[in-house]
DNA sequence: CATGAATGAGTGTTCATTCAT
DNA sequence: AATGAATGAACACTCATTCAT
């Protein structure tokens, strides 16, 4: 019951996440090799030996930013396929706008593109990533295509195939945003964007055109 | 007359293009300061003095890496589109058909992944390739789409957004295989990927469903 | 009321002045060129890095060395001319004596054989070298060869060349020292030469004998 | 008799000595550690290998410039005093202006100031400079004033430290040409320099004035 | 807890030297 | 003899990490 939490106590547990937020920033920015831990200290507000009372090395730092990173991923609702009522089509735009709530629109958008980049530095990380987080977005992907796909609402496609074309615009829409949509080029509206792939992946997915 | 080159002289004039070799797969593996030019130069089997001879700095290699591997995707046809003959569906496997063969499947395809990883650190080297390969590039699609729905094959959407929506399958297919896909994860084969995505785009853009 | 201070806090506002010491005596020995910072910083007893904590590099190094070599000089006494009751030669003996307590018999002592080796390297080093110390320390004598021409103490001469002429064996005196003197050759009692000089100098610019 | 030689001939022979003119000229101007082979080359209009054809390695370069650039200051004359008529101020008047034709009007004028600067780096070469040319020349300036001692022309001063109190402004002359004369200051003329050095110095040593 | 001065291993860059042509 | 491509040891500079305060 207690509902006061003294400034002090609050900025000691909150510096863990602030310095994790702005090393992802820069990770994103600079990639692992290119951050100074200096910056982060910086960016953060404190010094640069307090980094070090936190997290053991700068490798620490930037596996805690992506595990941390992946926690708010995980919680997200797998539980919404099973209760869901509805049409694979409006599931599909659901998990995505689900995503987008969650993920996309927050700065955890940056994780992606961070991996992508890092992968060949961090293989262990990469594999834990691999794991924890694209497989089972995938998993999510999957029954959705395979529900639409037994209900014959979908064409019969090759699903493990169909997952990862139908996410790539996703995932896309983030790396963008976090390498050259940073200094050049439209940056899209991201619900244009998201309705329009939604748009014509359903199209494209719909089974209703052969029919005819 | 002078048909014969001396070794030396054959040599000097492929170095650079050896040495960009070498640096481009270090750089996609590891990024740019993750990568030590030690390495680049034990790579293509010379010291790390000679380096020096072609390239001002480590920077200055980057950069001739990133510009050198653009000049092959340049002089690829925009040519394709104008005498094609076939419908705009066609048209589009045509030219994916054909970024496959010249960049998908060859060296050239870390350029994306590479681009994505340094666009923080190179600002200006990112604009140039914006200016130089994104944007002619999304102007063969962007063509292609408005033939299509000129011709009433396609669905009227939002063409510029449905142009990176539509190559975003595309491009996640290299940065994938230079990224996580290394290290862990089913790598697609290449030709039943871009072929999925493919059924699902035209058919998504079909606007013969429409007609019923 | 601050009365202790921390040994880390003195050791920090005196590290500059011990870097530049070490240097100076390097740079003297050796040139700017065949100085090496690690053994800049082994003479001061620190490490490599921390001569970079308090200079941007090694050309800033050498150009604090000098700058710093050339405060103490600058704050000796124009005032000493000003207030001299005495012969014009008498005060040209006071003056050597003064650069002889505060410059010729200390550290500083060096700093003229490096200008003079790196004129060459850091042109506008030596530009403000020269409007600085050289300017100044050129119109003492000018001042006092004045003033004995005008008290027809001194013969009449040419005042700008006779400066030079008379400071010529004062700079050699320490550029000596600190070049072939340390090698080789016999090293002169410093007081005998310096009086020796005054001796020929003051007996030279005399205008007693154009009386007979 | 072979009064023809040919250009190539000529030119293989030149050599040498054309490579020690541009080394001398960068060595004076940088230094032994701040001048680089291909400057020299540049200079000399030749390649970097090519001087290695004719020097072991840049030490022998420098000492090779450094020894030929005594050859010619050896060959000064001794023989100047043995057979001079005249009173030793005239003497000394003809040495310091045989030294002016032969060394202080001629590019060996930069040898002082290079020997000043790298002494510290090169002290066997000090040694060999100080034995051969410093020696003699002091034994020159000592003859010089003893002969005027002895005869009574002079005031007895102490003969060891006059001989360099009277050299010092001869070598600053050439010393500042080289050094801060080449980036700012006036540059005087030399034959009033000398000449006022020279009134100065005989006017200091004259015995005159003590007979009154 | 927090700091920031100090460290030293690591890397980009230079340049004297070599050698195949 | 002359070249200049290639080398690799050496050095300036950076930055993750430590630790006394």
């Amino acid at each position: 019951m207690e509902a006061i939490v003294h400034p002090r106590q609050r900025r000691k547990e909150a510096r863990p996440a602030e310095l994790m937020a702005a090393a992802l920033e820069l990770f994103v920015e600079k990639g692992f090799a290119g951050t100074r831990l200096d910056d982060v200290a910086a960016r953060a507000g404190v010094s640069k030996g307090t980094l070090y009372l936190y997290f053991d090395s700068k490798e620490a730092l930037f596996k805690a930013v992506i595990q941390e990173g992946i926690v708010p991923i995980l919680e997200q609702g797998a539980g919404l396929i099973d209760g869901f009522k509805g049409s694979a089509a409006e599931l599909l735009r659901a998990l995505i706008g689900e995503w987008w709530q969650r993920i996309g629109n927050t700065p955890l958008a940056g994780v992606p593109k961070l991996m992508i980049s890092e992968a060949g530095n961090f293989p262990e990380l990469a594999v834990y990533y691999h794991d924890t987080v694209i497989v089972r977005g995938r998993d999510l992907i999957r029954r959705t295509l395979q529900r639409g796909i037994a209900a014959g609402e979908f064409r019969v496609v090759d699903v493990e195939t169909a997952i990862d074309v139908i996410f790539a615009p996703v995932l896309m829409l983030v790396i963008w945003r976090y390498s050259l949509g940073a200094c050049c080029g439209v940056s899209h509206d991201p619900r244009l964007y998201l309705q329009t792939h939604l748009d014509l992946a359903v199209n494209g997915l719909s089974a209703a055109k052969e029919r005819i």
